[in-house]
DNA sequence: GCAGGGTGTTGCACCAAGTGCAAGTAATCG
DNA sequence: CGATTACTTGCACTTGGTGCAACACCCTGC
């Protein structure tokens, strides 16, 4: 039994067992972003990167659900936290602004702009990790929903509203362009500013 | 060596190849959609289609490049008309305006709206289709990029503005919520009047 | 120290989507 | 009719992904 381990509390120690996942999951994820940096995405095998990480296929797909997962991280994770930041904006901020500063927090100082901009090259000439991505990001439209919903005024009834979703679709629209466009400078145009201007262009 | 079969110009016999072509192709798609809507999506294998149809596995890969493709049809060139329309609205029009107008033309006469409200169901459980439909909106992105570049006045610099794409992206986005919340409503909605709602919301 | 349970790892068999190739077959043209 | 051309098909193969069962490991209780 034991249930779920107690020695939780001790932050430097989260059981030998999780820190070396973690490990493996870092080394995977390393060797793997080498890998398609080097060759390509498409053109690089699940069987390659488990041999050049050390272990099987069958331990990779362990660790990842699919190829795509090892660049696109735990959006699933990430989009709980853009939620968060966005319900805790403060309710009289219109459902644009409150959008704008949550997404904000993607920026983070854990996000390295180096890798970023690595990955955002592979979306480029990767359909399949394009198409994943955009299917992660309907996930976000329902997360995001309630709290849109919320600072419109829409009382969540049975009736599909479109308002809610459009503004957020559009927001992750516009956050998807500015990506693009950073990607595009090379990294030397500021994310924000590339952001703001697509929502400009949007709404004007 | 008869080049390009020569006899295109008498439009009911173009080439008994071609006839039959289509035919097979008409068919192969009523049988699939038909599986589909019993069994979905996913849960349909090509094989099964194949077989339904009467033709063997590898003929369907001569005919749909994917399974996805059955049921998205040819929609490289459904956004080459679509550009056409957009590119024969008046100058004058706003970016908006024009991509309104030259959205319209999806919702033709040819587009049966019982068969749009299944496939629109289909999206609705079947990831892999949702991403390729969204993969193929940012082939629209490119397509469209041109016109509306031209309406917002952007000399086409080596310097890639984001404003043209975003309108695109988030046009796009209201088309396909839109969509959605016409599904959702049974088809009762009025997809014009949704989409109006939606873009209202996003540039309010 | 040793037995036992839980967890991670691995190999194996399997499925489904695609693709390339080569042989067979049917339609088209001279 | 004969030659060419296009379509169909089967086959082998690649790749991503999953379920299962055996194995190894580590931690714990005795």
């Amino acid at each position: 039994m034991g249930k779920i381990c107690l020695m939780d509390s001790t932050p430097d120690t989260p059981t030998l067992r999780e820190r070396t996942r973690r490990a493996v999951h870092a080394e995977i994820t390393d060797t793997a972003l080498r890998l398609f940096a080097e060759q390509g995405f498409d053109a690089t095998t699940v069987d390659q990167i488990a041999a050049a990480a050390g272990i099987s296929r069958r331990s990779f797909f362990h660790y990842f659900g699919s190829k795509e997962d090892v660049v696109m991280g735990d959006l699933e994770a990430l989009g709980r936290r853009v939620r968060d930041a966005l319900e805790a904006r403060p309710a009289t901020e219109s459902a644009w602004e409150a959008l704008r500063e949550a997404l904000k927090t993607l920026q983070g100082p854990d996000t390295d702009a180096v890798t970023g901009l690595e990955i955002a090259g592979m979306y480029a000439d990767a359909p399949s990790l394009r198409a994943k991505h955009l299917e992660k990001h309907l996930r976000w439209q329902e997360l995001f929903a309630p709290d849109i919903e919320r600072r419109l005024g829409i009382t969540p009834g049975p009736t599909a509203d479109p308002r809610a979703r459009a503004i957020i679709a559009a927001a992750l629209a516009c956050l998807d362009i500015a990506v693009d466009a950073w990607h595009a400078s090379g990294g030397t145009a500021d994310p924000v500013e590339l952001f703001d201007a697509a929502v400009a262009a949007v709404r004007a």
